[in-house]
DNA sequence: TGTTCCCCTATTTTT
DNA sequence: TAGGGGAACA
């Protein structure tokens, strides 16, 4: 089940006898096209961008050209390559050529950048120093081998976080940059962590995400017999979601069809999402330069969603700048308005939603596959999974943690590396002590500098160890069993099955037997993983096999195909499509999230968001936000998104809901003209039309409910700290959620001047902030 | 070495 | 609230 959808590295020889294709169906195809998308799919030879609103068939328009070429016969399967960014995007595109094509496209390349690169680096591991079993390692262990070397070089971890570390370097990686040209004010000693983080990887014969685009090109810088092979083998290559391509993927791209220049890139500038992983939108301005006889077709009409989705859309993104601009229109009727609720909190909200959701059901307006919640980040979907729960609405969590993100399977998966690549001093590290073998943190540590020392792996520092008797108390023992075990089965790999290897591995070192001394529900539910983990490893031949699948396709649950309503971000999202679609959540702070408010392209990037949660439904839109919100284990005050204000307000149906009481307090609603006037000056908008926050009527009528700044409530981290003594206040250290520390200068009545550490002086309302 | 307890911060997004 | 990291102690 799992090999089946992961086909890359069958390689079947194309046949003369596949190449027929239902003529009928093809010309049923193209005749659906409307005339710029026929376009865009006969115009296969020379290079061809196109750049087109969401919902206006671009990936439509991308397998319908290459059912194109192939019914044509302008190509065999395997001398196309199409490259999409996620798994989801590459399985459906399979899946819409399969229909036509029937099994030939399973000789398609077709697969993420990501996949893609690292089949084409197995096949020649040598040009860049690697062995073909070679391992992609993960976020996880990135992060832990960060941590090591930050404190191999005394960088005070808390100070400065291996995480930030991984993302500068995963940045420079995407950019091409190597440690020589690494540098950054923030992070200390990066070049050598970064010189050292390589050195490490290489050592330990693995790569990380980016290495695989960066090694591909570094393949083709070295060896150009390689790269000439691609060029010529590639006859047609095809890029969707173009705008999230990095530097790296672009020269990559570039390169491969340098020789029969048949690209063609399908993308959006409005959807750029992704420039927090070194996506950079200027990648379509320069294809046009790189390709100077590049065709450039516009696609503006929309399929998917009704005028006033599409009119929403549009009011949202005509406030970025940055873009190249297009109007969009449709067929599809009016439709109705979008629904905008504002709730007391965010368990009314998600409880709501619920509500509306089962209406909508039980009146069989949609069907729950057809229903989607979108939501900005990750940690909001859990309000709505409870809330579903207790309503007996089937959901799926789409995205999340992973199967093969779980502790105990990343663990079980560590064994196995070390089986298979004794090597893998990080796989070794993570498991050495799991379960407890009496090998604490010095003793690793002592044996990481001996092995950094004599240059040599960590597993043999140990095998020397136990070889000069230099071990003691109980680790002796355990690491000398530990060991006979890894090489036991190293011995083993080619002769016994996967499956068995894993099953009698974990056993005998003893990691099953921690989970089941145990004995509490959660252990019981991380053996039940391990079991299955276990099972399906028989879909696989070898462990390299196996470890390619892991890191590169994301494990779900195929088998959940039952109707169920979709709980996911909207990153998640794109490229997806919903009759109905639930927007939670729409706050400042939130979406947009307080982060991108510092950055100055950080809002524009938010807006791009917006957009694409917005075109992601075909009929129903609902938007929603919450004026009080549990987080990070307090009540926390928030006002409605921006968003909500760029839209029109006759597009508009806004209502607000509240059960009299704010679920956090009781009767500690009421309402205050102040209200806006004064929560203006707490809140720092960037733009000037947007700083006097004036709300248009719908929403001033609405009023917006607040707890009265004196009334104790133990619930309110602003009651809490706050002093009703004006003296006390001033000079006072003070934090404020979003502003930071700062000291008070002023006091007036319930205003306070404060200067920031960070965010310089501002006026904040008293209730706002806490004593530091 | 291992455990516990306290403090602090805060992933927003993913191949 | 949660989760990680560091200090303190058995
Ligand atoms: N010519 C057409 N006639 C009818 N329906 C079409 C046509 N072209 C596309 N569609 C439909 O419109 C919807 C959107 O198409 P598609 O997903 O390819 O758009 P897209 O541009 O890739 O969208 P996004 O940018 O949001 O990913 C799909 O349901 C598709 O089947």
């Amino acid at each position: 089940m799992f090999a089946s959808n992961y086909d890359l590295t069958n390689q079947t020889q194309d046949s003369q006898d596949d190449l027929r294709i239902n003529s009928d169906k093809i010309s049923n195809l193209l005749k659906s096209l409307n005339d710029q998308q026929l376009q865009a799919v006969k115009s296969t030879e020379g290079p061809l961008l196109v750049l087109a609103g969401a919902g206006t068939g671009k990936t439509k328009v991308l397998t319908s050209r290459i059912i194109n070429i192939l019914a044509n016969s302008l190509a065999y399967p395997s001398q196309i390559l199409a490259v999409t960014f996620t798994n989801k995007a590459a399985q459906e595109m399979k899946k819409r050529i399969g229909e036509i094509v029937g099994d030939q496209v399973n000789n398609i390349w077709v697969g993420t950048f990501h996949a893609i690169c690292a089949k084409i680096l197995r096949r020649h591991p040598e040009v860049v120093g690697l062995r073909s079993d070679f391992t992609i390692i993960d976020d996880d262990d990135q992060t832990r081998l960060l941590k090591q070397i930050l404190n191999d070089f005394n960088i005070d971890i808390k100070q400065f976080a291996p995480r930030a570390y991984l993302n500068k370097i995963s940045r420079l990686k995407d950019s091409l940059k190597t440690p020589a040209n690494a540098d950054d004010l923030a992070l200390p000693k990066l070049k050598e962590v970064f010189e050292t983080y390589q050195f490490r990887l290489r050592s330990m014969n693995s790569a990380d995400f980016g290495d695989l685009i960066a090694l591909n090109l570094q393949i083709f810088n070295n060896d150009p017999e390689v790269l000439a092979y691609y060029q010529n083998k590639f006859r047609y290559v095809l890029i969707d979601e173009y705008q999230d391509t990095n530097d790296a993927q672009y020269r990559w791209l570039l390169q491969l069809s340098a020789i029969n220049q048949n690209i063609c890139c399908v993308g959006d500038d409005d959807q750029s999402i992704y420039s927090w992983r070194g996506a950079n939108i200027a990648n379509i301005l320069r294809f046009e330069k790189d390709f100077s006889d590049a065709k450039v077709i516009r696609l503006e009409q929309n399929y998917r969603s009704t005028t006033r989705i599409l009119n929403s859309a549009h009011q949202i993104i005509s406030n970025n700048k940055q873009r190249h601009g297009k109007k969009l229109w449709t067929e599809l009727g009016q439709g109705e308005k979008i629904k905008v609720f504002a709730y007391n909190d965010d368990r009314l909200e998600a409880l709501m939603t619920a509500n509306k959701i089962k209406d909508s059901l039980s009146s069989k307006k949609v069907k729950p596959n057809e229903i989607a919640v979108l939501v900005r980040a990750g940690h909001q979907t859990r309000a709505f999974e409870e809330a579903f729960m207790q309503n007996n609405i089937s959901y799926r969590v789409i995205g999340g943690m992973k199967f093969y993100e779980r502790m105990e399977i990343r663990d079980s998966i560590a064994y196995l590396r070390v089986v298979a690549n004794p090597d893998d001093d990080l796989a070794l590290s993570r498991i050495i002590n799991v379960p407890k073998r009496g090998i604490g943190e010095t003793a690793l540590a002592n044996f990481f500098s001996q092995a950094k020392e004599q240059k040599i792996p960590l597993m043999q520092v140990i095998k020397n160890a136990i070889a000069n008797n230099e071990l003691k108390g109980k680790g002796k023992e355990s690491l000398t069993n530990l060991i006979t075990i890894f090489d036991q089965f190293n011995k083993q790999i080619t002769s016994e099955s996967l499956l068995n290897i894993a099953r009698n591995l974990l056993t005998q070192t003893g990691y099953l037997a921690m989970w089941k001394s145990e004995n509490t529900v959660e252990a019981q539910g991380r053996i039940e993983n391990i079991e299955e983990f276990i099972n399906t490893l028989n879909d696989f031949t070898n462990i390299t096999e196996f470890l390619e699948y892991a890191s590169l396709v994301e494990a779900r649950d195929e088998k959940n195909l039952q109707e169920a309503v979709s709980i996911m971000t909207v990153h998640g999202a794109k490229g997806l499509e919903f009759e109905m679609v639930f927007l939670p959540g729409l706050e400042d702070g939130i979406f947009p999230s307080s982060k991108s408010l510092d950055e100055k392209t950080g809002l524009e990037e938010e807006r791009r968001l917006m957009y694409v949660a917005i075109t992601r439904a075909k009929r129903f839109l609902t938007i929603s936000f919450a004026k009080s919100r549990y987080m990070y284990g307090d009540v926390q005050f928030s006002m409605p998104s921006r968003f909500i204000k760029e839209l029109n307000e006759d597009e508009l149906d806004f209502e607000e809901i509240s059960f009299g009481n704010n679920f956090y307090g009781k009767n500690n609603n009421y309402k205050s003209d102040k209200f806006d006037d004064e929560f203006s000056q707490d809140f720092d908008y960037e733009d000037k039309k947007t700083q006097q926050f004036q709300f248009n009527k719908s929403f001033q009528q609405s009023s917006f409910i607040k707890k009265p700044a004196n009334q104790t409530n133990h619930y309110s981290s602003a009651s809490k700290t706050n002093s009703d003594n004006s003296d006390t206040m001033l000079n006072q250290r003070v934090f404020h959620q979003k502003f930071g520390y700062g000291k008070v200068i002023k006091v007036d009545d319930k205003k306070l001047e404060i200067v920031f550490e960070k965010a310089g002086t501002k006026i904040v309302l008293k209730d706002f902030v806490s004593i530091a």
